[in-house]
This record gives C-alpha cells, sequence and structure tokens, in this order.
DNA sequence: ATGAAAGCGCTAACAC
DNA sequence: GTGTTAGCGCTTTCAT
C-alpha cells in the first residue's frame, strides 16, 4: 500500500521512461494525452506517492518554511500562527513550529544556522530575547520575515504596526476619559525590551501632548508580557500611596493579570482603575469586563509574512528589505467605559458585543 | 557561508574519504583520535552543515514527526503542543503542524496520505471531526499516537483521562455543594460528539448515584466548544423558566463564555450560579472569577505521546496499540466556592491563588 | 579504522 | 513529446 513504489516502478508498469511520469506527476512538461493517461493508470494501480524528501533534495528545496515564536501558548502568537498556517498551506508549503522561549540564544541559533539547510526554505521569525544587532549575524541567504519591533536592515522584511501611535492612541483615550494617574505597565528599560520602550515612547507622548505630567513611579517594567507579570504589578501599583485611576498595559495578557488583582481588591473597573491592553486576543474580549484594546490586523500580518517570505524564495534576484506597517485600531469595551445600559439581557445568541469601536490609521 | 560545502569537500580538505567524515559527523563508528581531529578542523573551517535533506533521503526517515490537532489557537491545544514540541526536540524531532478546523475530510486525507510519505515519521493527532470509525481507513504504515477520546482499535496508542469519571466528580462537586438545577453545556449527540457523550455520561452518573433526577432541559448541545457557544448557551438557560444554579461546562473556553453572559445578565458566580469548566487553561487561572475545573495532566499527555510515537517510529516490530490514561484532578476555585476570606489585599508579588486543590485519580 | 562505491527517489539538463 | 542520464548530499554495505 504505497510502501516503496517509486517511480521508476511506475515507468515500467506504463512501458515510458521515468521522466515522463515525472512531467505527468507534476504536469511541468506538456505530456500526450494517451501517454498521460497510460501513466496515470499505471499510477493509480500501484498506489504511487512522491518520495517529499527525494523531490526536495533533487529540488534544492524543502517545500517548508519555519516560524519561530517565543511562546506558543500565548494567544497573540497561536492566533498569529494559525493565520500563517492558512496562507503557508494555500501556497502549498508546510510549517515547521520552533518556540525558543524568549531565550536569546536559541533565537541566535536558529538565524545562524543554516544548520538545517534545506529543512526549511525561510523563516518568519518573531525575535524576544534578541536585540537588533543580534539578527545583523544571520546566515544572509536564509530568506527571513521578521514580525515586532525590530527593524529591517536592508536583508529582510519586517511587518510591524506603528507602536508608538498606537500606544498614543491608547493613552489619549485614558486623558480623554479624564483620568489623570496613568500607570503603564511592561516597560523594559533593558537592550532587548525594544517593543517595550516604543510603546512607553507613546505612553509619554500622549501625556506630553496633552500637557500633561508623566508619573515616573507609575511606569512599572515586567520581565515578561503575562498574566502573572500583570497581576503583580498592579499589586504593586495598588500598593503606592497615590494609586493610578488607570492603566495602559503593554499586552492583553498583563491587562487580564491585572483585572485579576483589581477584582481580588474589591476594585471596580472601569470606575476605580481604567485599564486598556494590547494585541486584541480573544480572552479580552470575553473577560469580565471585557478589556479595551489596541487591535493589530493579525490576519494582514500574517498574509502577507508568507507572502513577502514565500517572494524572496522564490524570486531568484535579491529582495531588498521592506519596512512593512500593518494597519491597527483601537476597541474601545468595558474596561474602560464600563457596561452599556441595556446590555444584560440580551437575546439568546447574541454575543458580548464590543460597547465601541473607532477605527484609526 | 555554509553554502554547498559537502561532505565531500570536508573529505578532500581532510585527506580521507567521506565514509570517515560521515562517522566524525554522526559520531557512529569508531574513529582514529588523529583522523578526528584533522576532520573536525576541515568542518570547522569549512563552515560545513549536513544537508538534512540528503541524510533523511539516505537514512529513510525525516526526522519530523506531524502534530495534527483542530484548532491552533484554543489555549488547550497549544498548551499540548508547547508541551510535544519541547519533548520532540529533546529527541531531535522536528515537528510539523497541521491545523484541521475540525473538517473531518482534512482529518481523514491527513490519515489516508501515506501521501506526504517520509515528510513525517509519525503523527500525534487529535481527531474532532473524525469519527472512531473514520480511523480504520488510515494508512496502516503510518505510525500514530490519537489524543482525545478515540479508543484504540489495536493499531495505534491512546492517550486520554477517564473523561466520565472526571465529569463525574466535577458533577458531583456541584451536588455536594447543594446545587439541584445543575446544567451541563456542550453535549453533542452526534455521530462524532464522542467527548462530549462521554463527560455527558459522567453527568448523569453523578446525578444517579446521588439519587438525584438529571433535568433533561438542562442539558444543551453546542457546536463547539468555545467561548461563543458558551456564552449563547447560558443565555439560552437563563432565559428558561427555571434557569439552573449551577453549570458544568464541556471546557474551560465554555465556561469562560458562560460566566461573560453571567456578568453580563447582573448574575454572581458562584452565588446565583456556579460554574465548572473542562481543561484547566491559564484563561480560567485569572479569570474573574477564577474557574473551578478538571485539570488533565497535559505536560504528561505531551510527554507520553512522543515518547510512545518514536518508539512506534523506531522499533522495528510492530508495536500493539495502547489504551493510556492520563491522570486528572478537579481543581476547585471561585466559580464554585467564591472568593476566600482574606485573598484581597495580599502581597505585592502574590499570583491569584488556588482556592483549593483536591487531587483525585 | 578507513576507503570505494552503490544507491535513497526524484529532477532536469541534454539528446533524439 | 519522450528517453537517457547525471547528479542532489548523504548513509552504508563491502572490502581492505
Amino acid at each position: 500500500m504505497g510502501r516503496g513504489v517509486t517511480l521508476r516502478d511506475v515507468a515500467d508498469r506504463a512501458g515510458v521512461s521515468s521522466r515522463t511520469v515525472s512531467n505527468v506527476v507534476n504536469g511541468y512538461a506538456p505530456v500526450a494525452e494517451a501517454t498521460r493517461a497510460r501513466v496515470q493508470q499505471a499510477v493509480d494501480e500501484l498506489g504511487y506517492r512522491p518520495n517529499v524528501l527525494a523531490r526536495n533534495l533533487a529540488a534544492g528545496r524543502s517545500g517548508q518554511i519555519a516560524v519561530v515564536v517565543p511562546y506558543l501558548d500565548t494567544p497573540y502568537f497561536s492566533e498569529l500562527l494559525q493565520g500563517i498556517i492558512r496562507a503557508a498551506r494555500i501556497q502549498g508549503y508546510n510549517v515547521l513550529i520552533d518556540q525558543t522561549d524568549g531565550d536569546a540564544e536559541h533565537e541566535k541559533l536558529f538565524l545562524s544556522r543554516g544548520s538545517e539547510r534545506l529543512l526549511f526554505d525561510g523563516v518568519i521569525f518573531s525575535p524576544l530575547g534578541l536585540a537588533q544587532a543580534d539578527l545583523a549575524g544571520r546566515d544572509p541567504s536564509l530568506p527571513l520575515v521578521v514580525l515586532g519591533e525590530r527593524v529591517s536592515d536592508g536583508g529582510f522584511d519586517h511587518i510591524g504596526i506603528e507602536d508608538v501611535t498606537a500606544s498614543r492612541e491608547a493613552t489619549e483615550h485614558l486623558i480623554g476619559l479624564g483620568r489623570r494617574r496613568i500607570a503603564a505597565i511592561g516597560d523594559q528599560p533593558y537592550r532587548t525590551g525594544e517593543a517595550a520602550q516604543l510603546r512607553t515612547r507613546g505612553f509619554r507622548l500622549a501625556h506630553e501632548r496633552a500637557g500633561l505630567p508623566v508619573h515616573e513611579e507609575l511606569i512599572v517594567s515586567t520581565p515578561r508580557f503575562n498574566r502573572s507579570d500583570g497581576a503583580a504589578a498592579m499589586a504593586h501599583l495598588l500598593d503606592l500611596a497615590e494609586p493610578p485611576d488607570a492603566v495602559f498595559c503593554y499586552s492583553d495578557l498583563v491587562a487580564l493579570g491585572a483585572l485579576r488583582t483589581l477584582a481580588s481588591r474589591g476594585l471596580r473597573v472601569p470606575e476605580d482603575v481604567a485599564v486598556v491592553g494590547y494585541d486584541d486576543i480573544e480572552d479580552g474580549r470575553y473577560a469580565n469586563p471585557s478589556v479595551t484594546t489596541i487591535s493589530p490586523d493579525k490576519k494582514l500580518i500574517a498574509e502577507t509574512a508568507v507572502e513577502r517570505l514565500l517572494n524572496r524564495i522564490t524570486s531568484s534576484t535579491p529582495v531588498p528589505g521592506q519596512e512593512i506597517r500593518a494597519p491597527h485600531r483601537l476597541i474601545v469595551r468595558e474596561s474602560t467605559v464600563g457596561r452599556e445600559a441595556g446590555q444584560a439581557g440580551q437575546a439568546a445568541r447574541e454575543v458580548p458585543r464590543q460597547p465601541a469601536e473607532e477605527g484609526r490609521h
């Protein structure tokens, strides 16, 4: 049953050469209708299945792309991954997953090793531990698309949203609500925390434009962007002499953690503290209260990443690196404006609604 | 830089045959120390990297396993996947991901095609659309481990938890709390809804043992196990003349959706309605209220799945299919017992605690 | 302990 | 249009 039936077997059976069988199977060169039928019949009878490995070896390509993310169980990445897999499959590519746990060494290894040469034809990479500078040490022959906040050096494509703008908008939303002691959770002042730093910049910029002072003690750093970090940071903020009346969280996960702490302390959201997140993961839409957030166009990011990468892979001439900006929106939900009157008691099949949506960019 | 340096190049450089280089690189046969050093030096100088494809073709294995799940963005699967990738990597295997969207045809295709012969050496498969019977039509030569609620037919290994027992325990927990109108969300009475049916059986069993009647109108079916299904089902239940005072949800996602509806309706959890979930995903631990749940040992499931699969792959003799039961626990959290006194106002870095934990099985 | 050589199964020049 | 054939880069008997 398909075990070990080779192209040659089919060729013998059909009384043609392996070349012709190859052509029939791949639809490459034109083949006479009579021959094609004969070959096809032999293929069916023998249950022939091409050996992908051999094909790839001969063709010098693997038909696989690798996706490297820090954490797989982070909703943002799994949602992105889902889009990437769908897009890749349409183009006939398989997707190999690697998870780095944010470890810089692991990430570096992945880029430097053409090691797995031919195991994958290109990489979609979402660095975390890696600093911009580390990207320089990569294998230049490896087609690469980077997601997140690194900047293209010309040798790869980079896709991201306008972090500074988005963060400014998020903060302005809070300011517009009349909040004046606004905290920020997620800053990462060290070398590789570039995403975080952009968000902090936007946070400051919003204050600046509004002529408001930034309360430095309300900017708290976290090692990661996850729930427990958010919960701990929120606890810290609430223990301050003058706690914040609003929080801009650098991820929805952080926001969810913060909400958890607020609930434990018996504080009301948004009355006592308004909360904004970042990423628009599904958890945030169903959280209680639902989370106001910056929503990057993940589907577009995924599709563009695949498209650019395949373009790089198949192009015979070097492709100049592009900086690509994906659009984002601020989605306003309960964690900043509260539950709208009448939202309780809806029709049976109705899903929690997003009270308002404001398109930007 | 690594482009096209072959074994033969290294051999020439070191003045040995390619056989010897192969031995050195793979550490197979014993090699004289002097030769090994010379070869190693040539390898380093030339920046030689083995071509995985060629190696695999020659060796007749791909060094890859495929993992097939219905949805990637479902936390339960992404958490599982994370464990699988880690375990596989330790054994030197790469992981190829496929997402079926629960489509039975897609799932069937995957099993029947030795199509991608040699693209992966085996499959870890979490079927959803596929019924037990469909598993029979698979390529018998493909090493297979099935996760979830199908039963091994002897040709593959199956890993799952005791669904009936777990569901009974979850329901008994609710009964023990004095609830008498207990609903169940997630039943799937059709052919392929086997996981759901087991849970419904456990649900009934608990009632039976307690000498309590099952309120049939409180068992509601859902197409999937996700948040929106849970939210809609809960809305339906609340619109009944006699709404439930407790709900057993067949996944944490369903529970999260239900919680969302309850909050929108202004109902208190657990005072008005107690909620139990299934899967123990991270969202549930940080939800507000945190979700009491059945916690399968995901790490063990992932590791066992990889171990069994690799065993199948490397074994020269046929391995009889095994039925493997992974342990589970009922983890009691706020959604059934409420917030413990004094939980509000804890130390800064403290993460929301699980009020109580009860080991079972 | 090491070398020579035959494939693994397919693709793609190169001929006819 | 179709056959011939030389690899793709590595593993692996079989000698030595």
